[in-house]
DNA sequence: GAAACACGGACCGGAACGGTCCTATACTGA
DNA sequence: TCAGTATAGGACCGTTCCGGTCCGTGTTTC
């Protein structure tokens, strides 16, 4: 259903890598490449406009790299994916100019419209900290909900 | 964020078309693609591989066609789009054979795995039906909510 | 038997995606 | 100061997928 490219795939992966290491104060996205077997130029690329949105800092030169640019807890998946793939709607006709030439044939997309909606909802409650969470603790307890959501 | 791809759009169009016009015995592909302006042929291809996937019965020869084989009711969005794109995971390494080589790679596909989960679910929610309706009654109150979910 | 329909394979152009290469720039440490 | 390591970013390229078309075959009705 929904499907992530893999570059925000990297992304994410990249981002918790960070926020599982915030003793170091920059990470090459070398290490990061190399630490998950991601080809590196794609990697770096990828990190460059998470960086250029805001969402990272980098720092050039020697011991350079990347860090998160705030708190792991106030980094959404949804910003991720949103600054490396763009904005993805449901509908293929993207509400641009002339939204569907036939406004009547377009009446699907008003319910779909509200499952996307939804789906950037999940999206946009789950942090990277979160993700660095799930990941350690294997299986203490059941897992707790991660959201709720009404539409 | 969920995109559907134009195929899946179509077939849930011509699902609601059908499902709102129960008095006809059989539509035709054409004429459905010509009240959406929707390729014909394309549309014709759809609607074969949904009649396939047991979700509509057809009928050849003159006056011949398509009908929903259940009730609208009894149809998701989640099948139609299942049926059409087949299955779509969020992780790019769908889980196949290898699942990412390293194990340690993909922490970060058990959360979105779930959110995964909570979409098709949303999905399966939604019937034909409820497209159908959403459709017709024009703002009469605000929309009841279509789903809630928790994950 | 001809028209209207479903079926299904082959094909094709374009866009997007994943990935590489190459160059320029910035910072650090010896 | 110079070499090495890093980010920054442009250009490019092969593959895949998606939307769409074309063609031929089978089936039913008039």
């Amino acid at each position: 259903m929904l499907r992530l490219t893999k570059k925000a795939d990297y992304g994410l992966i990249a981002l918790k890598f960070l926020a599982e290491h915030p003793e170091a104060s920059a990470v090459s996205a070398k290490d990061v490449a190399e630490a998950y077997k991601i080809p590196a130029q794609l990697l770096a690329k990828i990190l460059q406009t998470l960086t250029k949105k805001g969402l990272l800092r980098s720092q050039a030169g020697m011991n350079g790299g990347y860090a998160l640019a705030r708190d792991a807890r106030a980094i959404s998946a949804f910003e991720v994916i949103l600054a490396i793939d763009g904005p993805l709607f449901i509908t293929s006709c993207t509400k641009g100019e002339k939204s569907c030439e036939l406004k009547t044939s377009c009446t699907i997309k008003e319910p779909l419209a509200r499952v996307n909606e939804t789906i950037a909802g999940v999206l946009q409650s789950i942090s990277i900290q979160d993700l660095a969470e799930q990941a350690r603790p294997a299986a203490k307890g059941q897992l707790e909900p991660l959201v709720s959501v009404t539409l």
